[in-house]
Order: structure tokens, then sequence, then C-alpha cells
DNA sequence: GGGTATTTGTCCGTATGTATT
DNA sequence: AAATACATACGGACAAATACC
């Protein structure tokens, strides 16, 4: 009985949502219920709402009341398919979406050319400073936001080999990683990921209708990929909310598996 | 100027840690001084800090004050190492762990028998109910907890094949994965990882330490490895705190990288 | 469309407890 | 022992969103 009210609350409720006695959907009593059976204050049931808020169990609506929250449907993305068939990512999501029996939309792509920050620079092997060109997407499933994607390209592919699609604003609908093949001989051979989770900043939780006191949090993939030669020829950063994505990822399965 | 004072006070805050004016590990001013420089309760300065917790960006000490959180060394954990080397998960671990000059740790395996849930079941092609063999370990890197881990073998491997030290509670050296290779013929040649983010539930934030808000994640893996027959063998939840732990995956990368 | 009741959101002030210095 | 700073708890007032008549 050490522990404070608001946590006794807190977990009281907590363990009657794992059992069930709350069901998805259900409505908790309101707070000034909640109040009188505790014999507490307002105040300390909203202390407690708050932490099962953050704990990503309920979910408060103003005039409506508190609810417990259903359980989300995922999108599986296979983070390893991509390279089996040499398809590039902008391809496979459209393929995997569609397998998932749901639809895709991307947006056209933001173009930049910039000096390459230090993660961008050593991950692509340039010089810090160097130019890179910049092609950032927002992506959509079921008009529902999906994820935001940025990939970096040495300028070079522009300057010296004339990939001058590349810094068109305009999605390159068979995949940049085909079109670098078939006209340049550029080959994507081999990737690395680097996965992290973090919290949300501003424009992610703009874009991706985060609720504002950022729990929850960002699953991001660091994808460099690299050609024939063992030269990195792109960073891709790719950015998901992680309460509604699952992510795969394979070694020599089986066929089905 | 139409948000909330509370979220203005949190704003203002968190712009200023990331500019840098409130630099790693400096002392947020009192919540009196805030109060008194945005003509604010205490209470509602309260509310304001209690947002930059949940966004992990500071943490509060009583009697101390409030700090700005330090930027954690995350350790990095390469999921795809495994499967090219045919070594297993926990030898590997050992190795990379003393890849990054740091001391690996593991509790000797809690070991049960148990019919298996639908997601065992499932994933490692039994019937439901059937039984299978459960180790479960907690892993510690320089001595502080690092990940928890449970494996779940069909019962047969023990009971058909005869591979008993699955069922000894005792650390198995060379790792299951060689010893059912050397004894039994039995090779791991794929795996699916299936990786999600999730709370974490109370074992885990006692084990972890980490706060009771439930504001830090947990990255959840689950790695169901195939043999040379296509047939599921094992089924592996591993779970870490997302805060300080990075993940690479790779395909076909050149040497290194 | 308007009005009203309900429910959560914001903000205030105060008091007391607990951990740290 | 005393001072400082955050933690818990109370209660009240009004605002904003929603639902319903």
């Amino acid at each position: 009985m050490a522990d404070p009210l608001y946590r006794r609350i807190a977990d009281s409720l907590q363990r009657e949502i794992e059992r069930g006695e709350l069901a998805e959907g259900a409505q908790l009593p309101t707070e000034q219920e909640l109040a009188d059976t505790w014999n507490a204050s307002r105040s300390t049931v909203r202390d407690a709402i708050k932490q099962l808020t953050t704990r990503a169990l309920v979910e408060a609506h103003p005039g409506q009341g508190t609810f417990v929250r259903r359980k989300i449907i995922p999108i599986v993305t296979d983070l390893s398919a991509t390279h089996d068939l040499g398809t590039g990512e902008a391809a496979q999501y459209y393929i995997d979406v569609r397998r998932q029996r749901r639809t895709p939309r991307s947006t056209v792509p933001r173009v930049e050319i910039q000096p390459a920050k230090e993660l961008v620079a050593s991950e692509l092997a340039l010089a810090p400073g160097s130019q890179v060109v910049l092609r950032h997407q927002q992506r959509f499933v079921d008009e529902e936001p999906y994820s935001l994607q940025t990939s970096f390209y040495p300028m070079q592919l522009v300057t010296v080999r004339g990939a001058n699609r590349l810094i068109e604003a305009a999605d390159i609908e068979e995949g940049t990683i085909q079109y670098l093949r078939r006209e340049f001989g550029v080959e994507q051979v081999g990737y690395r990921d680097v996965i992290t989770v973090r919290t949300p900043n501003v424009s992610e939780t703009t874009f991706f209708l985060l609720p504002e006191d950022g729990h929850v949090a960002i699953f991001e993939n660091f994808r460099t990929s690299y050609d024939q030669h063992g030269e990195p020829i792109r960073l891709t950063v790719t950015v998901y909310p992680a309460d509604r994505n699952w992510f795969i990822t394979s070694g020599n399965v089986p066929a089905v598996g």
C-alpha cells in the first residue's frame, strides 16, 4: 500500500482492461464517478488516467469520455524483400501494400540539392559538405499516413554519370533503382539497415496525426545501398509510427515459411 | 497563441534544449522559478515538465532539480550476423558484445515445459496445446540489464530426437544451435524476424529499471528459425528497451561496408 | 440552428509528503 | 537539523468539445 493513490487507481484500471472486464472500445467511468468510488479528487483521478494514456491503453475524448483503445491492425513491412528482387524500395512498397489488399499512394517527390550533413556524408563515403540529391516523399496506405521517406544520392550520379531524372521533381515510376540499373548499369547488390526507435519530432507528429504528448514512438530505418563495386549509392531514411507497423526481415527462409 | 499555457512553456523549453541553450545534463529552472517567469502556477509548470518527461527530454529528481537528459550511447545489435555463421544467437551475443569492448553476462536459463500458446504453436507449426520447451534468460552488458530472451522448442526434439540438454536448466555454452547440429544433424539454415515496438509490461519495467510511466518503448523481436527441411525448429522472442539499443540488419553487404 | 447537459481540458491556489543536500 | 526541490493530493473555477433534444 506504499503506492500513491493515483497509481493504485491506474493499476486497478489497467488490470480491469487486461482481464477484459473493460473491453476494447468500452467507456471508462467518468472522472467524477472514479473520484467518488475511490474517495479521491478529480485531479488525482486525472493523474491516473494520464498514466494509462501514456501507456497507450486508453484515449480520452472531450465531451464523450475515456475509452479503452482498440488494437490497431498493423501494416506489415518486409525490410528484406527488396534486395532479393532488385526491385527497389519504391516499387516494392506498391507491391507489398497491394498484397495486403490495401491501397498505396505516395506524393510527388520534393527534390533538393544540399551539402551532405555528417551522417549522410559518412554513409555515402563522401567528403563532408559534398553535394547530394535529396528526394523526399510522403506515403499513404488507404489514404492514411504511412511513412516519410528521404533518399540521398551522391551528386556525382547526376553530374558525372548523367542520371538527370534523379533531380526531376517527378515520381520515377519504375523506381530509381531500376532506372539506375537500366540506364547506367549501377546495380544495387546489397544494403545495410540501421534501425532505431525514438520520440517523434514536430513534423512527424503533424503528418502522422500522433498525440501531442509524444508517447507514440517513431521507428526509423537508415538503409545504405551498395552497388556491384561495393560503393554506397544511396542512403534512404524511412520513418514509421511504431504503434501501427510491424516489420519482417528474413534470411534464407524456405518457401511459404 | 491558441496553444494552452502549459504547452507554450513546454515548447519553449524544448526549443532551448534543441538549440543547446540548455545543454545535456544542465539543470532547468526550478518549478517555482518557471512559474514566476511565466506568471503561471506551479501546477501548470508541472504539466509542461510532464510533457518533456514523456518525450524523454528531461528527468526530474526530488530534492535536486530537473535536468536535460544525456544522450545514451546505444548498444548496436546485428540481427543478421547469426545466420551467416550458423553460430546461433547465444554465442553470437557474446561475440557481438565483446566486439564493442563491453562485458556480456547471461543468467542460467529458466526452463519450463508448457502447452504451446496460439502464437507459439502457429510459428512452430504445431497443433495448439502441443508441449514445448521454453528457455528464458536475462542478459546483461557491463552488468546493466540488456535483453530478456525466451526460446521455444518443439518437445519432439527431446522426446523423439533425444535432445535432452534442452530441458536442463543449465547454459549450453556452445549454443543450442550448435548443440542441435552436432548431436542431431539439425541445421538452422534460415530464419524470419518479426519486429514490433510496444509499451513495456510490469516485469520488463522492473528488469530494465524503466520509468514507471511507461514512456520508454520496448523493441520486440520474434525470430522463427528453420532447419534444412524447411521445418521450424525454434521461436526466440527477445525484448530490448528501445531507448538504448540500435539494430543492424544487412543483405549481401561488401566487406567492411 | 440553438440551447443545454455531460465530459474532458486547462489553470489556479494550497497543503503536506519525501528525497536530497 | 534545516533548507531546497520535486511528488502527491485536495478542491474550485471556467473553457472547449460533444451529444442530444
